[in-house]
RNA sequence: GGCGGGGUAGCUCAGGUGGUUAGAGCGUUGGAUUCAUAACCCAAAGGUCGAGGGUUCAACUCCCUCCCCCGCUACCA
């Protein structure tokens, strides 16, 4: 888009109502979004700013029953929640929705009967867990087992937690319902598939070179690494109780996959917020911008795009700024370790301190990597650059104003070059800091907004009026008055552009120099105080944060730190116990006409190597004496290949062939597996003749 | 394993189509000052730009290899 747009449609990310906002939330998506939407509005923009909790989908629904509550009380607990701390901390949201709310519910269904008539989904029949005591299908997570690497007996389906293997459900041992404790059964379903491969294409020339020069690299990255792997179908409806039913006949229990609708959101929530929806999403003149943080790029680069490209109509992401992570104190911000900053506890600790946050939040925010907070920072940054430079410059010009001019603004005199040098500066920092901030680069824009106050402080210290005024106030009255002067005007000007950063503080700043609401085209003006205009002393703007208190934070993770480190302690000698257990219980009985079956032969390795791009693989040659053949075989961590050529095994030589990371593999090689997960090759004692019959 | 992002001063981070002394804030040190929340102002010290090779008159910037952090993604038939 080369002219300006006529108006612009901003969202940020849906936070799922599972546990509460933390600093990162807000240093990724909601402090970014919205001094973006503050200075657009500023800029007398026409803008909608949407959000709203996403409250479908499994967590929120096991959270329910860890609480003994019921699932809309978890949704409705963390709603309350996020749109009391959004509020709270200035995000000014047009509307901050729902996805419970009714009208998205008709607003995903119609989306998705509008790209199921034309015929845009594929269907698929899989085999899937399925708990027959809770009557529900298993998703990934929900199904718990014994890790076949390490024997935790407590694995989730989709990954490990005491060893970080990645798990699909059907390689645990005695899988069990997370619901139930039922062994989960088999089931067929069929599931409606977007195939993103067909938007490959079009996905690319929109994104790798449409947007090669405007849009962030790990972004761009991200999107390229995607479409250069393949897209491939991704499921758009799921298996669940608690979600939107998938608007079809006859499908009950059949739900829209969250992500698939949670994007929808932002449309609800804008059709919610005005009757005139359609100008901010089917206007080719609306800019339209995601702030999202990292995780979510692929759903908002390929995946919503492709939804609103199959739908038609819709416009498309103009831009999508995606954060990287914050971490805290040199960890990982953690909902389930409990290591964050909440929202609603900071302000409990630091009443009315909004701005602290916001500050420090986009002082070091995470743009092209991942950040890290610390009190310290955050103490130093406070103490130092919002007391020390921000609030101080404007208590000097307040008390002195008070004190040679009894709160009241003086005149304007004759300028010196001094004066011009800084009025110059104030008139440029408008133009500099949007600049930044068009491209998204909100701490180089924070900055410079910072460097207004110092300029300031600098001018004050320059022009010492206190040295006037020793020296006689009645013969320096004038210059003591300009000098003042031209200092409000500074104040003035913080206020009108500290406006998206620190909205408390514009706030307060307006108030006590009687200033109404501004606009950023008010930016370098030196007209905003007129003479004659009482200026308020409404006290300090920053008072300084007590060591203590920062102490107390501190002291907070570490107890939150040890008590995870006990734990784990704890839970480390159970594996050991566990060990024994772990053995994989007998299965059924069968008779002779089963064994029968399985044709199972000596084989000698021929050859032997690693399979490319595979961690656990290794190929294989094999002699069985009938034929040669190729048989890939996860044992790549236990064996090394130059160890197995001309070694003796066991095939299962008549299991169906079967593709691995693309090689066709014929026959399965027989190891031993111990309770641990290591595996041990079966081979004979001795050698025997290739192809001899193993029973 | 593959792919993407990142590894730059004590700390938190910018930056670079290859080219004279590599930047900011904080911290440290020295000076000046006292209107101001011992704040502000001036100055200085501080970096072999993750490691090792290569291309080049010239690399922190380009190429190759390796190491570390973050994320995505695959594979025990």
């Amino acid at each position: 888009m080369t002219q300006e747009p006529k108006r612009y449609l901003i969202t940020a990310a849906l936070p799922y109502a599972n546990g509460p906002i933390h600093i990162g939330h807000l240093a990724g998506v909601y402090v970014p979004a919205d001094i973006y939407v503050r200075y657009l509005r500023a800029m007398g923009r026409d803008v909608a700013f949407v959000c709203g909790s996403d409250e479908h989908g499994v967590p929120v629904t096991i959270r329910a029953e860890q609480e003994g509550i019921t699932v809309q009380e978890v949704v409705d607990k963390y709603h309350n929640l996020f749109k009391q701390s959004f509020a709270d901390f200035g995000i000014s949201f047009d509307i901050y929705s729902r996805t419970s709310n009714p009208i998205h519910h008709e607003t995903a269904q119609d989306f998705f009967k509008n790209l199921y008539d034309k015929g845009l989904f594929e269907e698929k029949t899989e085999e899937q867990y399925y708990d027959e005591v809770k009557g529900r299908f298993l998703q990934d997570r929900y199904i718990r087992g014994t890790c076949p690497n390490c024997g935790n007996p407590d694995a989730q389906g989709d990954q490990c937690e005491k060893c970080g293997t990645a798990l699909s459900p059907n390689e645990l041992i005695n899988p069990r319902s997370a619901y139930s404790n039922a062994t989960p059964t088999l089931r067929p379903t069929k599931n409606w598939y977007l195939p993103l491969q067909d938007y490959a294409e079009w996905l690319r020339e929109w994104i790798v070179e449409g947007h090669k020069d405007d849009w962030k690299t790990n972004v761009l990255g991200q999107c390229k690494s995607w479409i250069e792997d393949g897209l491939r179908p991704r499921a758009m409806t799921r298996d669940l109780d608690w979600g939107i039913d998938v608007p079809l006949e006859g499908l009950a229990g059949k739900k829209l996959y969250v992500w698939f609708e949670a994007p929808i959101g932002y449309i609800s929530a804008t059709k919610e917020l005005t009757p005139d929806w359609e100008k901010y999403w089917k206007s080719a003149d609306t800019k339209l911008v995601h702030f999202i943080g990292k995780d979510n790029i692929v759903f908002h680069c390929i995946i919503f795009p492709a939804m609103l490209k199959a739908y038609g109509d819709f416009i498309l992401p103009e831009n999508v700024p995606a954060n990287e992570f914050m971490n805290l104190e040199g960890d990982k911000i953690s909902t389930s370790r409990n290591w964050a900053v909440w929202l609603h506890e900071y302000l409990q600790d630091f009443p009315a301190k909004q701005d602290a946050l916001r500050y420090a939040l986009t002082a070091n925010m995470p743009e092209t990597k991942d950040n890290d907070f610390t009190w310290a920072d955050f103490y130093t940054k406070y103490n130092s650059e919002l007391v020390g430079i921000l609030g101080n410059f404007i208590n000097r010009v307040v008390v002195l104003t008070e004190k040679y001019f009894g709160g009241i603004t003086p005149a304007v005199g004759k300028l010196q070059e001094i004066d011009q040098t800084l009025i110059t500066t104030i008139a440029e920092a408008p133009e500099k800091i949007a600049q930044s901030l068009e491209q998204y680069r909100f701490r180089e824009a924070l900055a410079y907004y910072m460097d207004v106050a110092r300029a300031g402080n600098k001018y004050m210290q320059d022009n010492a009026p206190w040295s006037l005024h020793k020296a006689g106030f009645e013969e320096n009255k004038e210059r003591i008055a300009t000098i003042l002067h031209i200092s409000l005007q500074l104040v003035a000007n913080l206020a009108v552009l500290g406006e998206p950063f620190l909205p408390f503080t514009a706030g307060k700043i307006r108030t006590m120099l009687g200033l109404p609401t501004t606009t950023w085209a008010q930016g370098g003006s030196m007209d905003l105080v007129k003479e004659g205009q009482t200026v308020q002393n409404t006290g300090l703007l920053f008072d300084k944060i007590e060591e203590a208190s920062i102490e107390a934070q501190v002291g907070k993770l570490e107890a939150t730190k040890k008590a995870r480190e006990e734990n784990a302690t704890e839970n480390k000698q159970e594996p050991a116990k566990e060990e024994k257990k772990t053995l994989v219980p007998l299965k059924p009985e069968i008779d002779y006409t089963d064994f029968e079956k399985i044709d199972i032969r000596v084989a000698t390795v021929l050859t032997a190597e690693k399979v490319k791009g595979a961690d656990k693989l290794l190929q294989l040659t094999l002699d069985t004496g009938i034929d040669t053949r190729t048989v890939v075989s996860g044992i790549a961590l236990q064996y090394a290949p130059e160890d197995l050529v001309g070694k003796q095994v066991c095939l299962l030589a008549n299991l169906a062939p079967r593709k691995l990371r693309g090689i066709m593999s014929q026959g399965m090689i027989l190891t031993a597996e111990t309770p641990e997960g290591t595996l041990r090759l079966i081979a004979p004692h001795e050698v025997v003749t290739n192809g001899s019959v193993v029973k």
